[in-house]
DNA sequence: AGGCTTGTGACACCGCTGTGACAGACGGCG
DNA sequence: CGCCGTCTGTCACAGCGGTGTCACAAGCCT
């Protein structure tokens, strides 16, 4: 299920975008500013943002930019109908596409299917860490050539891991992205599926070269050198 | 090689993408209306057509239903990036694919080439897996030259699945293609009819190496190794 | 009407998952 | 350099959930 954080500072417009785009079976997060949408941003590691040009305090743009000097992750702007200047500044920050309000729900909605499609077709396929590669098509994993039977979390971890190579997760990042639940206290579960992963997925288990612990943070998918 | 039709009205962008296409290997014809693209179509019978949506006269959209009433090929759309609408518009017009102008020629030529494979997977008429042999002009499926008699719901899972090969098929993905309509909570549907495709299909139903199962996810037919 | 096909529910099995405990590793600090 | 607290690796175990399987009833076509 898509995952998106909706940055916008009107109320009106918020809770009813939230709404409808969670009818249409994404999860969304809401930020009503762009300080507090970067903060959460950076919690909750969203598939897409959908980001409001005009805030209070660091705009649109500015957001963007700030998020495109460490993520690649896709950015829809909304904008005021009579800005002229948008669509070339928007640009330049580096956002996927343009949505103008007044938006109807289910246009959004087709226009983030649409960016996030294009956006698995440029991550899909496969990639390879080493000796690894993962067929996010058919969802299998090789290494050395040789099939892994990853159990479905095992997978979906790496998958996660793999979309941010060399980007550390935290604990709490990874149980919203791989259980897709907020975790009060903490637990060794993570843990123990990392330990079961690298069980599978490391030439050495016990000296890790792919899958690192980043200490006091959580676990880190190490890029091919 | 490939046999392009542009249409574009708009003279540097029509020469550019031209020149860009040709070097890149395609054959290309284009056009610089929506009447003389239709006229062009009719003439040359071209592979693909990338079809620009802001047209004077016939609009994109309208030459790209036009074409449909009678012909299959693949037509991708060239959008301006702040129409609202197009997304759903061109969706429902029946093109294949979408790209955002300004668009940089090597990412055209790379989602020509992903359009032309997918077509040639779907329209070629029969395709092997193994021993396995499904005639798509046909519709019938042949085991070691032996007539498989598929029930219609059978033959239509099989065949969404061997348009995919060795792709993961997720349980919705599949109730959607062969039953077309979503399921609100789970069944065990199509486990049942993937049991009973088994059974004729595979040489060890309860160790079957055609349809494997993708725990967690769905089903995926491997492709002949 | 009759037979085949299809959808649904029940059920058992197996492997995965989450949890807690414990030991070892790491890093900070004196 | 050594101690200690915290964090992480590891393991075993019990509960759970997903999947295969089957039987039955309703639907559909002939």
């Amino acid at each position: 299920m898509p995952f998106l954080l909706l940055i916008e500072d009107d109320d009106a417009i918020r809770t009813g975008l939230e709404l409808a785009l969670t009818r249409q079976g994404h999860r969304v997060a809401a930020a009503a500013s762009g300080e507090d949408g970067l903060r959460l941003f950076k919690e909750q590691r969203p598939d897409l943002i959908v980001l409001d040009v005009m805030l209070p305090g660091i705009d649109g743009f500015e957001v963007c930019r700030r998020i495109r000097r460490t993520d690649q992750l896709p950015i829809i702007l909304l904008t005021a109908r009579s800005d002229d200047i948008d669509v070339v500044v928007g640009l330049e920050s580096g956002a996927d596409d343009y949505v103008v309000k007044p938006v109807q729900p289910r246009v959004l909605d087709a226009r983030i299917r649409a960016v996030l499609r294009r956006g698995e077709r440029e991550n899909s396929d496969s990639s390879a860490f080493g000796s690894l590669v993962i067929d996010r098509s058919a969802m299998t994993v090789t290494k050395d050539g040789q099939d892994l039977q990853l159990t479905p979390t095992e997978l979906r971890l790496l998958l996660e891991l793999s979309r941010r190579p060399g980007q550390a997760l935290s604990r709490q990042q990874l149980l919203r992205l791989v259980w897709e639940h907020d975790y009060l206290g903490d637990s060794r579960l993570v843990d123990a599926c990392v330990q079961r992963l690298r069980a599978k997925v490391e030439d050495v288990p016990s000296a890790p070269t792919l899958i690192r612990t980043v200490r006091g943070v959580g676990y880190r998918l190490d890029p091919p050198s």
